[in-house]
DNA sequence: GTCTATAGCAAGATAGAC
DNA sequence: GTCTATCTTGCTATAGAC
């Protein structure tokens, strides 16, 4: 369901395959999930074994250390986010205007964040606790993301729908501040708080 | 400069004089700076100690607990924001308008968190990781401070000025969310980012 | 009030059996 | 590929000297 983007653009594709086998995903998808509850450094590797089936020295057969396996789990979190928000933008055809765009956006990114993807999860909630090493490997990756939203805004400038009086860098600082702090208060019993989307849509935009 | 407030609704003023001394203090102070720098699994009572020139079991003469060390801390740190933000906004007199307040109320926070207090980013920074026991003895706290901007946002509702198409909830969640966020990417070389403030305002409030 | 010393534990990581 | 067993390190916390 989700592998197709998982290792996309990861080069080399013959010399890749050996390793993506049941139990790496399997690790993945514990470690993306606690770390998206716990955080990083609360997690141990023996917490992620217990709940794959298998020890903690184990997992070194995958990963060559748990930074490394946080790196992956990270990256494929700004991935997820990247390609999902890439998608719903492009559903809606080149003739939308650039608040249907920023709309879709944004409830793209919420919907990945909070329900779809315990990666994406995982990368907003850790990154500021991993090691420094970790944090300079994304920034790559989290540029690239950032980018396609300078431009909605910038979009959203030139065809003068931006409400007047904020300027872009905060407008886009402001959004995404917005939906990443949702991850503190949100409850998935009450469902995705789409009241938060239209209410950020209906003060930045006009 | 900042103790008025530290210990203020701590009750009975007699018993408490005891231990509030300069040691107590710097371990405090320390810890909040490195709590807000580097997280709370990450910063070790070593550490801790290092920077106030003691060693690590010494800091159990002022607290029974690393736990307890940052149960005041975080608890402080909300005081802090709560204590500048009521401050600030009582400077505007009774008389002045709800757009006022609110401005004078995102400004106050946006100074506590990013420049004045250790203390208050420390809690924005650590509370999603630190042990629920703790979590749960701030929440009184927590909830007080949030009073606070329910009412400013209703105030701009009741006068009319709240962006249309936006609720009241969904308002002081983005608003929050916004400011709380700007410790991600904060850069003190910069300065205050005052341009978030004007640009949310400017947003949510006409 | 702070020190030294250390108990007690859990973590990341490695080596070798199977 | 996974397990057992273990090394090493670093942590919170405690006991008792000074």
């Amino acid at each position: 369901m989700v592998e197709a983007i998982t290792h996309a653009g990861d080069g080399d594709a013959t010399k890749r395959a050996k390793r993506s086998d049941a139990s790496r995903q399997q690790i993945l998808d514990v470690a993306a999930k606690l770390f998206r509850a716990r955080g990083y450094t609360e997690t141990s590797l023996r917490d992620i074994g217990k709940q794959v089936g298998m020890k903690a020295g184990s997992i070194y057969y995958h990963f060559t250390s748990k930074e490394e396996l946080a790196t992956e789990v990270l990256r494929i979190g700004v991935r997820r986010v990247h390609h999902a928000v890439v998608l719903a933008v492009e559903a809606l055809g080149p003739t939308a205007d650039a608040k249907s765009r920023l709309r879709a956006a944004m409830v793209a990114h919420l919907e990945t964040l909070l329900d779809e993807s315990d990666y994406t999860s995982a990368h907003i909630h850790c990154f500021p606790y991993v090691p420094e090493g970790l944090r300079g490997q994304l920034s790559s990756e989290r540029k690239e993301y950032e980018e396609i939203w300078r431009k909605l805004l910038d979009d959203a400038a030139a065809d003068g729908v931006l409400t007047p009086g904020v300027d872009r860098a905060a407008a886009r600082l402001a959004i995404l501040g917005a939906l990443n702090w949702s991850l503190e208060w949100y409850d998935p019993k009450q469902g995705l708080p789409l009241h938060l989307t239209s209410g950020l849509l209906a003060a930045f935009v006009r």
